[in-house]
RNA sequence: GCGGGAGUAGCUCAGUUGGUAGAGCGUCAGCCUUCCAAGCUGAAUGUCGCCGGUUCGAACCCGGUCUCCCGCUCCA
């Protein structure tokens, strides 16, 4: 623990130093978990994105890419249920310092009194035997009916209160009905608040006539609403694939752990349409597609496992996690949902437009149900740096830091290093910059000794460096130093180049998945 | 939002009972010319998170506030 703590604490002050992330409007003491990516990385972070959405949508012929918009008509958000589930009566116990939602408390309280009812009714089957008529005992019994008068009373009142958004009463009403905390016993409680966990804002520039806006909370319902403008301008056949990449933004209660839970996040989705019935097979294809893909990238499979979900949101028949190992534990990196036809059915309905697709092969009209991935790009983001960056014992007493980023997602792929600052070293080194700049992001650094270069090339994951020393001059060979290994090759300028653009470059790696 | 810890140079951190700031590394300029961070010379950088209070005087004491870390809580 106190390790991955130390760990974490690098990876903080690692990203700061050699910019790849900073806290958001730093120099007015930051604002609460928002971040901005430094030069490397938004450059680290555009390397990852481009590469899921070459593996999704240049790869897979029958998945598309769209870029939607962040704001949506309202009614989306009502369709999604994420107007009522994003919402929630929050209530604090003073003494056990336990948070709940203030309904759940009040519908807990309902279920104790449903289990009295239960329990008398238990009672009078044993008392009656045979004989004993449910319905009119229910009807009848004069506790039983005090009981599920109360329970009535009770559900109606919490309606109203949560309609009517009167969190005073909803405090009442736990008061009234004595509820005490599960953990304290106490009703020692605070004030029913409100949380959104929605950003909203307003569309229009004069007050009475504004809209109330939603920014997005998750980038899914830009694909749905589109689901049959894609399909039928791309004359899409199902299965088939639509893939996007793109910010949401959630007002979470507590945001922490750096990039892992951001106020502003951006996410990577594959919303896949699939015939009624053959979900469970797709669902399973894409947990293996998916773990697959990041396997690919080299980095340890048991830092992988998959979290299947035992309680399922109401629209899904099957949900699993990809969890990683980062440096303060398992936590999601990557959610596959089997969402059925929830989403579609929903807009179908708010909307009165068919969201329906009509298969040649079964001759039928349905709604397709969904099989999703859905991935943290700030989140990949921290699982790969902090899963390169190490410290590294040279046996000899020394340590590098290190930075084993995979090739195509490092930043910058190769630094050119004159050996020395005269001559005529810097000019040739300049040359190879100029020549590998159209193929790949490289850097020209003459400062210090080149040991040093080499380091500062290391933390900030540049896997390759060229340098160009005296006998350059005599055969146009340069030493090739390899990152991972620290191990050199001399050869010749042309091959040097070459080797490092296609070591770099996507097609190898995309031809591993 | 609650509880605990913290905030001093780009990074890691010192700073004695209150007397207006230091180190190491890094950065920059120059010298040296050397294939794995440690040679030489010189330099820059802080309203000690912010605001207020106590005091002749605050990095230090008190209050508030912002931010970060840990635990709860929440998490489609």
């Amino acid at each position: 623990m106190m390790q991955s703590d130390d760990q974490f604490k690098k990876v903080l002050s690692h990203a700061k130093e050699y910019g790849f992330v900073f806290q958001s409007s730093d120099i007015y003491d930051g604002l609460s978990a928002v971040y901005d990516y430094g030069q490397n990385g938004s450059a680290l972070k555009n390397n990852i994105r481009n590469y899921w959405w070459q593996s999704m949508v240049q790869l897979n012929d029958n998945i598309v890419g769209i870029d939607a918009a962040i704001f949506m008509h309202p009614t989306t958000w009502k369709a999604s249920g994420h107007v009522d589930a994003f919402n929630d009566p929050l209530i604090d116990n003073k003494d056990s310092k336990k948070r709940y939602r203030a309904d759940v408390l009040i519908e807990d309280h309902i279920a104790k009194i449903e289990a009295k009812i239960d329990k008398e009714v238990a009672k009078a089957a044993k008392r009656f035997g045979d004989s004993f008529d449910q319905d009119q005992f229910l009807a009848t019994n004069g506790r039983v009916v005090e009981y599920a008068a109360k329970i009535t009373t009770i559900q109606k009142r919490l309606g109203q209160s949560l309609e009517a958004e009167d969190l005073a009463d909803v405090k009442a009403l736990i008061e009234e009905l004595e509820i005490v905390c599960p953990v304290s016993g106490s009703k020692n409680w605070t004030e029913v608040k409100q949380f959104n966990l929605m950003f909203g804002t307003k569309l229009g520039a004069s007050v009475e006539h504004a809209m109330d806006l939603y920014l997005r909370p998750e980038t899914a319902q830009g694909i749905f609403v589109n689901f049959l403008n894609v399909q039928k301008s791309g004359r899409m056949k199902i299965p088939f694939g639509i893939a996007q990449t793109g910010k949401a933004f959630r007002n979470e209660i507590v945001a922490r752990q750096f990039i892992f839970r951001m106020r502003e996040f951006e996410q990577m989705e594959m919303q896949f349409f699939v015939r009624p019935g053959t979900q469970k097979e797709w669902y399973e294809t894409w947990k293996e597609k998916r773990l697959n893909w990041h396997l690919s990238l080299g980095i340890d499979a048991n830092n992988f496992r998959f979290h299947d979900h035992e309680k399922l949101a109401h629209y899904a028949d099957a949900a699993s996690d990809i969890e990683f190992k980062f440096p303060f534990g398992f936590k999601e990196l990557e959610g596959i949902h089997s969402r059925t036809d929830f989403d579609l059915s929903q807009h179908q309905k708010h909307s009165g437009k068919k969201l329906q697709y009509f298969d040649n092969e079964t001759q039928e009209h349905y709604v397709p149900y969904v099989v999703e991935t859905s991935i943290g790009l700030d989140r990949m983001f921290l699982a790969i740096f902090s899963n390169a960056l190490q410290e590294e014992d040279l046996g000899d007493g020394n340590s590098r830091t290190v930075l084993k980023l995979p090739a195509i997602l490092a930043p910058t792929k190769v630094a050119v290093l004159p050996l020395v600052k005269k001559d005529g070293l810097p000019e040739i080194a300049q040359k190879i910059v100029d020549d590998l700049k159209y193929d790949c992001a490289v850097e020209f650094d003459q400062k210090d000794a080149v040991g040093r270069r080499y380091r500062r090339q290391d933390a900030l994951g540049t896997p390759f460096c060229i340098t160009v020393d005296h006998q350059t001059l005599d055969d146009q060979t340069v030493t090739l130093r390899h990152r991972d290994s620290m191990s050199q090759e001399r050869l010749p300028i042309s091959e040097a180049t070459q080797m490092v653009i296609k070591a770099t470059s996507l097609s190898d790696w995309l031809k591993k998945l």
